[in-house]
DNA sequence: CTTTAAACCTGCTGGC
DNA sequence: TGCCAGCAGGTTTAAA
């Protein structure tokens, strides 16, 4: 169930298991995908770039894959010579060269693309800014709350919208609201200026603290101060976590912190 | 334009 | 042990 920081990780553990080295083995679990052995065998990985949620490999061969892992997803890597850990998982994709192996299980959402015009894809065509690329700083995200048009939607479901920041899922929705001490139900419109600088930077900091904190072995990983924390106290205030249903999907508040 | 509901993909958990 | 219901850190589509 991954939102963006897990899928950059992804992206630094796919890229390190391959390294650069040729495709010795291409090996498709959906029969959709079994073109993708003769298009891929022998090419080398160029880049494994993450764009929010989705996973964007290229090819020396000009193909990217795309790839989304959906709710359920998980990619698992392995040195060569090293067993992937065991699962009973569906296996939907696996790649190995001499270095090492990636497997992708379960999710469904693959498809290979012509680099030229993977941009082009439904879902890359939409999305907005992604929260965790480095060159996205806090002047374009305050400019963006200023000039997105859908001013009169909820903080609650926008926040969802891969249109409007893309990586940002359910967890970090929750913390995101939090950290900015906004109620969901808020809209653009009615933000104060030191308002949509707290959104702007809780924008930024949330996701990144995120990907820092769980992606140093041995180092304590990140914690939700509200998400699946519902009747413990909230970290800044000590008031209850409280647990709602937004836009469908559970959201985690502090009614005292983040008051409509 | 905005919100809600349903559908779909798959995996896991808990109850019976 | 086995089956089913319900939920889930996601997204799209249709309908209200």
């Amino acid at each position: 169930m991954p939102e963006g920081p897990e899928i950059w990780r992804a992206a630094a553990r796919i890229a390190g298991s391959l390294g650069s080295g040729p495709l010795t083995s291409v090996v498709v679990g959906l029969e959709r995908l079994e073109p993708l052995e003769g298009a891929l065998l022998g090419a080398c990985v160029l880049a494994v770039r993450p764009r929010g949620k989705a996973l964007l490999t290229s090819f020396s061969t000009g193909h990217t894959l795309y790839s989304h892992n959906q709710l359920y997803g998980v990619w698992r890597v392995a040195r060569a010579g090293a067993a992937l850990p065991p699962t009973t998982r569906a296996l939907r994709l696996s790649l190995s060269t001499a270095q090492g192996t990636a497997a992708l299980y379960s999710a469904t959402d693959v498809e290979l693309w012509p680099t030229d015009s993977v941009h082009e894809h439904p879902f890359l065509q939409r999305v907005g800014p992604d929260v965790l690329d480095p060159d996205v700083d806090l002047d374009a995200v305050t400019a963006r709350l200023r000039t997105f048009p859908r001013r009169r939607s909820r903080l609650g479901a926008l926040l969802l919208d891969q249109g409007f920041f893309c990586g940002v899922g359910n967890y970090l929705r929750a913390e995101i609201l939090w950290t900015a001490s906004l109620h969901p139900s808020r809209t653009l419109a009615s933000l104060s200026d030191d308002e949509r600088g707290a959104l702007a930077a809780a924008l930024l900091e949330v996701p990144r603290a995120s990907l820092r904190f769980r992606s140093a072995r041995g180092e304590r990983r990140f914690t939700f101060a509200v998400f699946g924390r519902a009747g413990r106290p909230c970290p800044r205030c000590g008031e209850a976590v409280v647990r709602t249903t937004d836009g469908g999907r559970r959201l985690y508040l502090c009614v005292t912190c983040q008051p409509l």
